[in-house]
DNA sequence: TTTT
DNA sequence: TTTT
């Protein structure tokens, strides 16, 4: 059945790396989708959305990405539970990120950049897997 | 910021259709939407994602769509919180629905089918809307 | 970059499969999809989009589906040129669907439809191949 | 029916914008969207795919974006056909684009950017309009 | 809390 | 007719 989702947003923070036991890379982020119209208030509110990258991808945006930086998903909506410390259900419901498409430099900090260096001459970049393990 | 989803899934209940106080029509239903491949039991799995719709959108579907009904879904993802009754932050990610197609008719429970009606001859039905309160 | 197509329509006529010299299945159709929207004649107009599928689901698509099947699609849009038999260039723009989703059962020409046998009972299908040969 | 696409991809020339009879601003343009495999000679390919935005956006593409701007694209395909200046039938297919994410800044031309101007810190702006003229 |  |  379809279930497909693309976003493009900024990390909220750095993503965080993790392994399973067998060796298997996984990463999570979040990204804030600005939406396009604003609330009563007047202010632009924006969805924070968990995503979810395996093996490659996920040491790719580990390397690549970090709180702040622009980024592109092409993933699938899964939802899942588990139990809490409180032996509590607890739902989930997040993006597996498919590709990821990494859409600008981000000036590393207290870096030196150097004057002709624009991260809107860079090169997006794509990283996609297609060999996930589920 | 691009934030879009589009699924085809089955409504695992009845949509609930309410009114906010302001007189606004809105419906929440879930989609069960089956995995195309198989977990480690050798089971298909599915994943089951909140839909919420407003306005006419929300009684057309209240009105057309009923458990075990197939529908094709095309909105966005949307993050929120609350706090629950024991004054406790929860999270919520839902896709709102900004326009769905009814993908097929269902027999009505106990009915007589005539012996040449075939759901697959009737019309897909969109219900679109674009006005939506927010 | 990022490069998202979903549809769901019917088949304008049945698909055509053919092989490459290298024994790749290929299937060709158009799927009609209506505009949720009329024109201004009041007629409610459908975008009739091409589409290309490759190996395994080539063959599904070529026995499951027929003129007139209701079908997702899920791929990329493609863009090629070839030139003519007046050497001129023409220029094609198509969907590569990666995967595709057999909406409905349709009942067999001429076939006897047991009473009891309803489309909408039965499972969408769905066909899809990661390992397209590009 | 469901007819959705998304994209994310670098203009291959200014956009065109021109008004109909009734003075309604529409604007052409094609994202080149960069393909994440390589073809047979080992070179990456591209997707030329041509865009139609109406009213506002149309103005606004048209001011913000210009050859080789990244941008974000969520619309829909539409066919149509034409009668050539030689009386042949052309058909036509493409993206009418219902919002536009303009995904950086471009230095302009010959222009003085200021040492801590980095397109990275850039907003990307959001451009859509929900009264399409069809 | 889950659909066919 | 193609972008970085």
């Amino acid at each position: 059945m379809l279930n497909r989702v693309v976003l493009v947003g900024r990390l909220t923070r750095d993503p965080e790396l993790r392994y399973t036991p067998n060796g298997v890379a996984v990463a999570n982020f979040t990204l804030a989708v600005n939406r396009t119209f604003t609330n009563q208030q007047g202010e632009r509110d924006a969805d924070f959305i968990n995503c979810v990258v395996w093996q490659k991808i996920a040491e790719n945006v580990a390397n690549y990405l970090k709180k702040g930086s622009l980024a592109g998903v092409d993933g699938r909506i899964q939802t899942r539970s588990y139990d809490n410390n409180e032996g509590r259900k607890v739902f989930v419901t997040e993006v597996v990120a498919e590709s990821v498409q990494f859409l600008e430099t981000r000036r590393s900090e207290g870096g030196q950049a150097p004057a002709d260096s624009f991260a809107n001459e860079s090169q997006p970049i794509d990283i996609s897997d297609d060999d996930l393990p589920f």
